[in-house]
DNA sequence: AGGAAAATTGAATCGTAAC
DNA sequence: GGTTACGATTCAATTTTCC
């Protein structure tokens, strides 16, 4: 581990470069490879305005039997890179995912979970042929069946409202300002995939210090979010623009303190905080209106800790559900309300508490 | 189709039944195989109950090997059996799932989407080991990347609120009434079904009248609910205590009316009517000046139904495309006239016409 | 400046009836 | 079966432009 070339984007092919180095190295792998899309002809939106799809070279294939010889190699050679209790992560859709999970289980890999990422704002179907493809699927394995692989539960149970985290994940995709752009505005890469979602898996299933091997880098997530949550990398990149970006964006990223950076202790499970606890205490009075982020919808806080909008009252998260019409809503990340002239997030109650422990309301 | 088993309960085993039915005989298949689940030793709840999860005999496979042959068999089968522009629904969990995707990619199945059943009540993570695994993936195909399937758009919109329907549904597990049990009042089948996902697996994919098999037809929910939706069933099934009460279960079952039947119609469906036989009756008189929604092109209507602008003549979806330069038009929403003083789209026509069935003009 | 309307965009395997 | 021409089809979130 200590010849490791630490938190560096290296330039190669990612075979030939996990080839040098050396066995049981890595604590988590992070994997996106190509999905082997297919693409046909060109596809126009109903305004007439085409689709910019994927149509890199990197992500053609002559067919099913070279994208699979090409899965096997970087597969084996990424679970000789793992540790024992190390666990691997990878990232695919309907096109190559059915292949990804069957070689990863020949090699001996033992799938812990199929994680869903159900995307908020998918590019809908134009055509009307098909179900909107509205989600991409993540494998989580470990080295094999006898693993004693890290999986940070209560960390996961903390992040959804104390609640064990379910194995479909809502989360938005990669635009605006978190999207990497080339000189003339157009997005760098085609797949950039979200910080929330690498957020999500370093949080769930490394530790502070852990080292993390992302074979097909991109445009630098997995490294920037290692470094941001305090964990190494080591990134494989053959393309040297998206090397250069990626390099600029890990530099521009900033570790998080020790502090920010202790997650929920996995002993004990910390007391659950109702809602109406902080309106007991007055930290939220009575009377406050909560909105969501866009101003949407709206309602008002009840002396019980419940929520009023119109001939409606709940909870929260009920209300939440109720005024969007989704199945269920996190009403801690959903609600914003007012205070001394700026818009914050209902969840800053928690964050404050947490930070205040002598206002313990378990 | 004459002399198929249609609408029984087919007992014996899966492949060989299979070899007994005709080539391209079946519209649409649902299949629900063995999971191949290979949990070592007793679950156990917190309370030390023991979880009753799958460990019937069928459901063991001594390795992946043994369980991929038995995979392409059915498989294959399925796919002479399925017309040439069929589809074929499978369901499955991350222990099977990614095997059954490959091998029919690999048999020449041409997957569509792949579908996430959500439950709305999962059996939680008693351990805390893992994400609660709380969803299951539907594979859905057509037999080949030529077929011309049957997807059901506007009726999947209809169902969501009028936007398109993702990829991802949110369903409740089968439980309460719905739930078969034995004299014991225990379960039936281990993993019998929601009515629900069949109902919206079979409007999305089939029309009254069509032929759906089961291979594993288990606790009858295919053919329950292809019965009370108008459809005919092949299905088939080892077990004769499945059979029995699976019989029972379809006897019970009723079709539903023609009237409750009628979903969305696809606007392509509609009999196409030419836009001169408007001007033929005089529902627009010859001579009528069009224009589009910002005025910024028009054209006259000569008697023949077609229209002149400048020097150019031709179809009015011809002349609306020309003359923005776009690649296509459909003219029946590009073009608007006035009318009594109003501005109407020239699709009014046919709205019109077809609520006014003695206006014929087939 | 501020608010409203319009434009942009995303891992996409995205026609078919009629002649 | 091949060819031609019709004509069906989009959601959410940002960002940009317009008033």
């Amino acid at each position: 581990m200590q010849d490791l070339p630490l938190n560096q984007i290296l330039c190669g092919e990612c075979i030939e470069t996990m080839r040098a180095l050396p066995d049981g190295s890595m604590d988590c792998i992070f994997a996106d490879p190509p999905y082997n899309l297919q693409l046909r002809g060109e596809l126009r939106r109903p305004d007439e305005s085409v689709v910019d799809g994927v149509d890199d070279a990197w992500d053609k294939f002559a067919d099913y039997a070279t994208y699979d010889n090409f899965t096997r190699e970087w597969l084996a050679e990424a679970r000789r890179l793992l540790t024992k209790d190390g666990t691997i992560w990878v990232i695919g859709s309907y096109h190559n995912v059915f292949r990804l999970g069957a070689i990863m289980q020949d090699l001996g890999f033992w799938i812990l979970n199929d994680i869903v990422w159900r995307k908020a704002n998918p590019m809908p179907n134009f055509r009307g042929r098909r179900f909107t493809n509205a989600h991409e699927t993540l494998i989580w394995a470990a080295r094999g069946p006898e693993s004693k692989y890290r999986f940070n539960y209560q960390a996961m149970k903390a992040l959804n409202d104390d609640v064990q985290m379910r194995s479909d994940w809502y989360l938005p995709l990669c635009t605006g300002n978190e999207r990497l752009r080339n000189a003339h505005g157009l997005k760098l890469h085609p797949t950039q995939k979200p910080e929330s979602l690498l957020h999500r898996v370093l949080i769930a299933s490394t530790v502070v210090g852990d080292i993390v091997l992302d074979p097909f880098s991109g445009s630098g997530t997995t490294a920037a979010m290692a470094k941001r949550l305090g964990r190494h990398f080591v990134a494989i990149e053959r393309h040297p623009d998206y090397i250069e970006a990626a390099r600029a964006r890990v530099e521009a990223e900033t570790r998080l303190s020790d502090e920010q950076l202790a997650i929920t202790p996995a002993k004990r499970e910390i007391p659950r905080v109702p809602f109406g606890s902080f309106v007991e205490q007055g930290l939220l009075p009575a009377g406050t209106v909560l909105f969501d982020r866009q101003r949407r919808v709206s309602a008002t806080v009840m002396p019980d800790g419940s929520l009023v909008s119109g001939a409606h009252r709940g909870s929260i998260h009920k209300m939440g559900a109720q005024l969007t019409g989704a199945p269920s809503c996190n009403g801690w990340t959903f609600w914003f309300f007012e205070r001394e002239g700026e818009i914050v997030t209902l969840d800053i109650l928690r964050t404050e508490q947490s930070r205040a422990p002598l206002l313990n309301v378990g």
